[in-house]
DNA sequence: CGTCTATTTGGCTACATTACCAAATAGTCA
DNA sequence: TGACTATTTGGTAATGTAGCCAAATAGACG
């Protein structure tokens, strides 16, 4: 494969990596829904304060969502809401997934 | 985080992991056009066999994509074609990524 | 200024992923 | 059946990722 076509698909790649990761996930649904600031956000996974940072500024350098410090707290926003279209598709196959999974066990597999 | 709620949002972050690699999403984009077999996908990407087919069967255990076994050669097609709704989306990022790059550069950062 | 709070960064360990090689499998065809 | 071809599977070494703790940073406010 030539190297500029690589290069290419290792930029999407990269932004596919910053999304794959149930926490990741999370968040970006959570901030389809408005702003959040690390705090909160950090409430509701229920891990370490650091480990959400982490995972903000993964999205963060991906292009995904931005920052904006107000005061003592950062509050992150998704910059692109294209990703939330992935959702639907990302049910589409879970849903078609769990349809074969029954026709495979009512055949008695 | 409610571990029903959890479960979900690893059930979606395994079909992106399985997005989540530059080789992955050729095969991916190379499949929107129709139906490969393994030997000509190696061709294109250039890897061993064996490391190919080993990120076949990934894509392929996340529901994205179909095999089918016909004589010596076995074929792949895409299962999921929303998922390419993903790759504008990806675009859509990179574009923003390089468009501030060079409001940046022209700020002499 | 000093303290307090929110967030980020560095360090470390455990675990996951990738790629290659070698060997196994499965179908084809003489 | 036996040789041949396409693909998959197992093993292994190198690399990448996730999480926690501790320490650093940065703004707010007395």
């Amino acid at each position: 494969m030539d190297s500029a076509i690589k290069a290419r698909y290792e930029a999407r790649a990269k932004i596919m990596k910053a999304l794959a990761h149930s926490t990741r996930l999370f968040i970006v649904d959570e901030l389809s829904r408005g702003e959040r600031c690390v705090c909160e956000l950090t409430e509701m996974i229920g891990a370490d304060t650091s480990t959400v940072s982490k995972h903000l500024s993964q999205l963060k350098s991906a292009g995904i969502v931005a920052d904006d410090k107000r005061g003592l707290q950062v509050y992150y926003s998704l910059k692109m809401p294209c990703v939330m279209g992935f959702f639907g598709c990302m049910e589409s196959v879970l849903h078609t997934q769990a349809h074969q999974q029954m026709k495979l066990v009512s055949l008695g597999e």
